[in-house]
DNA sequence: CTCCAATAGATAGTGAGACTATCCAATTAC
DNA sequence: GTAATTGGATAGTCTCACTATCTATTGGAG
């Protein structure tokens, strides 16, 4: 196909597609003259990825070409997926150079972490955004929030056991590749939204209020539970 | 104490005080001459509050602005306060108009959360997202990844429901809006921060253990520890 | 009392990021 | 044969989050 109907299929516009090659998060169709190129059906696949990641995601471009170089080197050792993974969803610390707090927060999450049996490696990302996290609670006194650290730690090992376990089911290293960024990527928004919700259902539940009516806007089957 | 003083406590620079002082985001001090104010301990904790939500939260000015604003409310409803953190956390819905996909995925959000009994209403910013990344993944071919969505659930209520306890354990109410914004936005953080480790972990005992071949991937949850 | 650094408020400028628009020459579809 | 499409290059736009400059004041050390 040509770019034209690439851009159809992916609802994406051709002046974006051309940024993207030129950013190089989309390969270049093969060429069969000077101003011709045809696109496959691989290329759809791959836009959809990038608008995910992207879109859903939230992942600047740079970080999303990161992620997608990795996909294409294919044969990277899985940590070290993991890590690019890791690295593509979290911030870059805080100002963890001369802070007192945040190195002591830092130590306080390598001791849950060393406490749990956690294997991971000491320059993890996750462990410099948790201790961006607990830094900015304890300096806000907001330290009995942490008492949920432990909670949290159980559902990490939770989901991460479940995630793992569905990947690893994979037969196709390709897939499995696939399967380890945007369960990274998407989980994270999926797992973080439903928090969301059931922080609203232990609200209502708590205050012993009803949601407020539902609208009418949404008809198509069941709607939302109004009774607990 | 004058903005000098405040910069120097707070990090943060006099040009940017000022832009926030513009843009809302922290009052203005009390004006005792044409061209002089002073400040208080408030304004730098309101300072730290507003780099904590910005740079460890992620949210955008205008977003903690929102937010900003409902703690200075003050008496708003609890599911209104909670309904402002969680629209600051959340993305607006990529394309919920036109997609019959989208819809398909949020259909399937709200019968998650019926079949759970959470008291949601129907209009909440976390049941858009979570079909934003539901729809992602099953046209990124990743439907076998939705195997982990009870177990993200049961994580989700797990850790909003200690959220909640130690919440509504605060005294002072104005304590609680504070818990309220600060638990929505920094738990965030680091509870997707501990997953990623948690995964890490997961991966690392994974390849230890034993060379991908055929281990039914029954033994879910409970992770042994194993020092590293 | 003097004088200079600090200050409030207003306005303008900057740099990154993510596109978006315009050109041009070479196809290609009709 | 002509109009539309394409690839490649370059430049422009828009938002965001600051950052810098300017103009009167004003606080305070000497």
């Amino acid at each position: 196909m040509r770019i034209g109907e690439l851009s159809r299929l992916s609802q994406v516009s051709v002046a974006t597609i051309k940024y993207y090659l030129r950013e190089d998060l989309l390969p270049p169709g093969t060429a069969t003259a000077t101003n011709q190129a045809t696109y496959t059906e691989a290329h759809v696949r791959r836009l959809r990825l990038i608008r995910a990641l992207i879109d859903v995601g939230g992942l600047s471009v740079a970080r999303a070409r990161d992620v997608i170089a990795a996909v294409d080197a294919g044969d990277l050792p899985p940590h070290t997926l993991l890590g690019i993974a890791h690295g593509a969803v979290t911030r870059p610390p805080d100002r963890s150079g001369t802070d007192p707090a945040w190195h002591a927060a830092r130590t306080e999450v390598v001791e849950l972490v060393h406490r749990r049996g956690w294997s991971v490696s000491p320059d993890s990302p996750g462990l410099d955004q948790a201790a961006d996290a607990i830094r900015a609670l304890r300096t806000l006194g907001q330290d009995d929030l942490l008492g949920c650290l432990e909670t949290y730690a159980d559902a990490a090992e939770l989901v991460a056991g479940r995630e793992l376990d569905i990947v690893v089911a994979r037969a196709d290293p390709t897939r499995m590749v696939e399967g380890v960024i945007t369960g990274t990527v998407l989980g994270e928004v999926l797992l973080a939204s439903l928090r969301l919700l059931a922080q609203q259902d232990a609200s209502a539940r708590h205050l012993g209020a009803a949601p407020p009516p539902t609208t009418p806007t949404d008809q198509r089957g069941s709607n939302t539970a109004a009774t607990t």
